[in-house]
DNA sequence: CTGAAAGCGCTTACAG
DNA sequence: CTGAAAGCGCTTACAG
């Protein structure tokens, strides 16, 4: 095989020598600035091609101060939540021409910090962020004050300097909530994930709110632990261990009600026979999983092309106030809750 | 002209006027170059970390000639299976300092070679792409000639002047016919998913070669499509109508049988006991879905890392020869394949 | 419509 | 150890 000897790639200068006009003339035809005559630029076009030219975008970044990429900070991109959400924010970006930058920081706040840190250097138009919480004071000032638009994929805790797109987490928590109660589940549990995940937190609050309404007859636990398949499945085979009388469970994700249903197989439960189990998110595996998963669905990937939208928006004009989206949820009824089991949930 | 107010980020020159130093000295300070008088370095480290400055990477790739990027197209990061190798990527490129672009390519050749031009233009240190099957000789050769370090994900079809990282596609398929056989299916039926994906046609060879090899008691008919949860469900609902004598299929990834499970489910059509069925990659959702999926491991994020090595080393040296990876496969034995029905599968 | 020139923010030989 | 200067490859006022 004949190795490619490395010519050095042609610049705009090589261009414009071959078509016999200055840079300028060279840039402006490629760059499509009118004021250019149609054959000159016919002329500079055909040449660069003909040379292979490719313009660099880091010297027209630097010039122009336009970096046309978007970083993406998610937790994992395993998390189909997030696949979702990138998906959607590649397609936006990409219908725009620009280029998303992916970062997975498991939240850890350095691992964030770097991210942002390399972002920042890199002169993103904007960041998507999954959550801030778990970054100190200083560190989400830092960030405020470097002034790249952010949108955090939580609803507004109000007053906040970022944008945030998410969906109605609360109103989700109470429709999972009137679910399982017109069901006749009294004695629930709510795996919530982690206690810092805001948009986690309002499922808790919105499920936990609409139990307390129901009066002394309902009532609901709350345990906490990490928002994974591994986090739910953990989670779950202690709580099998003890169900006592609740009779449902409810996940503030369907990756933790993955888990539950996992460890549910492993130890000869049966859902929902046994116990009956709502998710969050509606992702595509939620359909497939035995028994089909019954969740509230929520649009991961209009809320991934909302993000980039909205920072678009915000790097084009110079108001750069936050915007905040919440997109609406809907329950979608599958397999995996039925009535509780006559033994149990009675008192 | 006046001094710059202080909503304009500093650039090296304010640090250094303020540090008291040229230019080039804080440029050596702050890059780690040495030949730096402690002192004056940590002056001028102080005053950066003072004035928030953070260095320009565009000006500094284009000065270098090192963008520290690396380029990912994949046809859907919704794909679990490039979820993982995404994460395994952006690990690597994390831990050496580089970023990683993400781009989705739904395997359209025009929109390939727009993610190539792009990334072209932003001299990426390198690419990583899952094919290039798709696309055109004319495209292939333009690809080559830019000179980018390039990682397929597929097994090397020999002689190729890109890189390819993969897992053992063919032994893989083996193992999963040898596994049916071993469990007395005769009549099976492979779902290929796409024609053209290097990866699942050797699969597929695989499993066709040890059928054919096993004589002419057995055989194993071949059905194409696309390889998604949709094109299982499609092919699946289809062959469900007419399954004949066929007792077993094997799926050319898990995410084509999560297609077929959902058919399955749908028609009241039960697994093991009516059909088998086998997957390929032991994506983490394989082992909670209705059965757990009985399928073929590899090493998903370990492909990425190892692609990401790759173009490392060919970033950083002059030998850009092409290296070939390839990880090995194992089956994971659950609960989808079990005996073939005493009614179907005999003649 | 086109050219000459300044400059974006850095790095890095080359001197001293 | 530090400075003065060239230059990476572009875009864009400013003239003509």
């Amino acid at each position: 095989m004949p190795t490619l000897t490395k010519q050095e790639a042609p610049t705009l200068r090589d261009v414009a020598a071959a078509a016999g006009v200055t840079i300028a003339t060279a840039s402006r035809s490629l760059t499509g600035a009118y004021g250019v005559h149609p054959e000159t630029r016919k002329r500079v076009m055909e040449t660069a091609t003909l040379l292979n030219y490719k313009p660099n975008r880091s010297a027209r970044a630097l010039v122009t101060g336009h970096s046309n990429v978007i970083g993406l900070v998610v937790s994992d991109v395993r998390n189909p939540y997030f696949a979702e959400v990138a998906r959607g924010a590649e397609d936006a970006a990409y219908a725009a021409g620009f280029d998303l930058l992916l970062c997975n920081s498991d939240l850890y706040a350095d691992r964030q910090m770097r991210y942002i840190n390399s972002l920042l250097e890199k002169r993103v138009e904007g960041i998507i962020m999954n959550s801030v919480a778990n970054l100190s004071r200083k560190d989400q000032t830092f960030i405020v004050d470097s002034g790249v638009p952010v949108v955090l994929l939580y609803q507004s805790a109000g007053g906040t300097p970022f944008s945030t797109v998410s969906a109605d987490s609360e109103r989700g928590g109470e429709l999972a909530a009137e679910y399982l109660l017109a069901h006749g589940h009294r004695h629930m549990m709510y795996l919530a994930g982690s206690r810092q995940h805001a948009n986690l937190s309002k499922r808790a609050q919105g499920f936990l709110q609409v139990v307390r309404r129901f009066g002394h007859k309902a009532e609901a636990g709350v345990m906490y632990g990490t928002h994974t398949l591994a986090g739910g499945y953990e989670i779950a085979r202690s709580l099998f261990r003890k169900l006592g009388n609740t009779t449902a469970i409810a996940t503030a994700n369907d990756v933790i009600a993955f888990g539950v249903i996992k460890a549910a197989i492993e130890l000869g439960v049966n859902i929902p026979r046994d116990v009956s189990l709502i998710g969050f998110d509606d992702v595509e595996l939620a359909s497939i999983v035995h028994p089909p998963l019954t969740t509230i669905r929520q649009s991961k990937y209009e809320i991934g092309g909302a993000a980039v939208d909205i920072l678009l928006r915000l790097a084009a004009g110079k108001d750069r106030s936050p915007e905040h989206r919440v997109l609406g949820v809907e329950l979608v009824e599958r397999a995996s809750v039925g009535a509780p089991p006559s033994g149990r949930g009675k008192r």
